[in-house]
DNA sequence: CATTTACCTACTGTGTCAATAGGTATTTTG
DNA sequence: CAAAATACCTATTGACACAGTAGGTAAATG
């Protein structure tokens, strides 16, 4: 299940795209295009300034830009940076507890194909596709 | 994100088809063997006696067996009746509320292809496949 | 200096998850 | 026929994530 945190940091960045021009573009803006929260959008974003998918710029006159070209992004990068669990199981989370019934599992192989299978469709998708 | 309810049952599952021999199998040993609470199975089980994938027997000497091969179960069928729900949007889901965006989303299409994605490989996998 | 913007942290209501608990109905066996 | 074993049903609970609300601080510009 994908959360409106995924979805909106999706919608948030094809928005800047759509809109920054050569400029900057205030998130405030970008919350009433698409009427949604401000203050929720804001802090579903720091992942993402934080990793350099958007850069911030504060004060008047600032806002957010992409640092790419939108078909330079993975649907994956985004969601993985915004999303807190993409794995179908939580035993494949990175540094999950060890799970005592590894050694007999017969599941966790297949769990596994299904991760693989999600985020392949995921990282074969850019934002540009979504414009 | 699959819960315990789907994994629970897929287990029970694997569990009856190696065990039931010719007779039924008591939830209580698969309680016991897999390290399951015997309440909480009990209430995954009835949508798959209700859609016959499993058939329960009441009384002494009685329990539960499977009606197919395991190779003519399909993971997805498992899944999709014990999980509440498997898509990856809200949106997707049958009866869902009409989405009042839905003229001009950009994603639902991409979504409906993760769906899609996830619901083949669960479908071209089978219990057989976890034995 | 005032305004605008990003950025940070705490709090809240709702709902699901993962059980636990206590029962009823049905069938077989002694 | 009684007792035991089984499936089946419904309510309750504690923990936690989700989706937001709220109230601030820091930085940059006009």
């Amino acid at each position: 299940m994908i959360s409106t945190r995924g979805r909106y940091a999706l919608r948030v960045m094809i928005d800047i795209a759509a809109n920054q021009g050569d400029g900057h573009v205030p998130m405030k803006d970008v919350a009433e295009r698409q009427g949604l929260s401000l203050k929720y959008l804001e802090q579903i974003l720091p992942p993402l300034t934080r990793h350099g998918l958007l850069v911030g710029i504060q004060g008047k006159g600032g806002g957010y830009r992409l640092t790419r070209d939108p078909k330079d992004y993975r649907i994956g990068e985004v969601l993985r940076l915004t999303e807190k669990d993409l794995e179908p199981v939580g035993c494949l989370k990175e540094g999950a507890p060890a799970c005592e019934r590894r050694n007999i599992c017969k599941t966790v192989d297949f769990w596994q194909g299904l991760n693989t299978v999600v985020n392949d469709y995921l990282d074969n998708h850019t934002l540009q596709d979504l414009m």
